[in-house]
DNA sequence: AATTAAAATGAGAATGTTTTTCATTCGTGA
DNA sequence: TCACGAATGAAAAACATTCTCATTTTAATT
């Protein structure tokens, strides 16, 4: 991700945008919370207010440079758009988040909302379950 | 929804839980936030807490009597389990919200959480698009 | 490098949703 | 009907998120 992402998206180039950024692609978490990216400024010793990140996170999520997902948890969840589209598939158990394409489904998504007389803008499709690990 | 309903899942059979169980299944909402359904008692003059309907709401959850469900309002909204199983369809401009069942994708996610080596509990699916009357 | 207007930020207040606490009331099996 | 555990209401608390506004920063221009 580059200082030119942010100039293409119309946002000036600041320090808690980069950081965000930064925090965001060394995370091994694909899917950080805003108080997650927040506690990861502190710890880097970044004077990152909340607000701001709650801000940035939704310029990103505007600007197409993360996507926001409503899991069960009950707050928003913000991934960096790097690669491409795909579903998710959660553990009940740990939370562990698996990721998924399947073209079937994605074809099928299309048809279904073509016949309900929808333009389809976005979907989301969660499968919820118990892992491998959790199983035993 | 009977009475003989709320035995069965373990649940005292009181009022709150009576009057919450017939404002859902009179309206015309097929899903309704917590707030809905307290505003909905309150014009049937019913004294009953926004907290005990947060409480009983998720004990119809946990009871399987509703599904709770995370749209992208912010809020949860909860949906009678009467009927099979479907999906969401909605409308992300007037909120509008229609279901639909599709096998091919309901064997798909099987297969794929399968694969995934999880054993699938659940799922949910969101379309999101412009729905007819807003496309105009 | 200095100027400047617009945009961005931080801190804290405010909002909205959901949960918890606890004293009181209610439902149900004996 | 009694008694006990479960359920409730009201208010406070706990969260997540947004807003306000004074201050700071960015970036385009001298």
């Amino acid at each position: 991700m580059e200082k030119q992402d942010l100039k293409d998206a119309g946002l000036k180039v600041t320090t808690p945008r980069i950081k965000i950024l930064e925090i965001m692609e060394q995370s091994k978490l694909r899917h950080m919370s805003a108080e997650d990216v927040y506690k990861r400024l502190l710890e880097a010793d970044e004077e990152i207010g909340l607000a701001t990140v709650y801000r940035v996170l939704t310029q990103f999520e505007t600007a197409g440079l993360v996507s926001r997902h409503h899991f069960e948890t009950g707050h928003s969840v913000f991934e960096l758009n790097q690669g491409s589209h795909h579903d998710h598939i959660l553990c009940v158990k740990c939370g562990r988040v698996d990721e998924f394409v399947d073209d079937t489904i994605e074809k099928r998504q299309r048809e279904i909302a073509d016949k309900a007389g929808y333009e389809m803008t976005d979907h989301c499709l969660y499968i919820y379950g118990i892992c491998s690990s959790c199983q035993e």
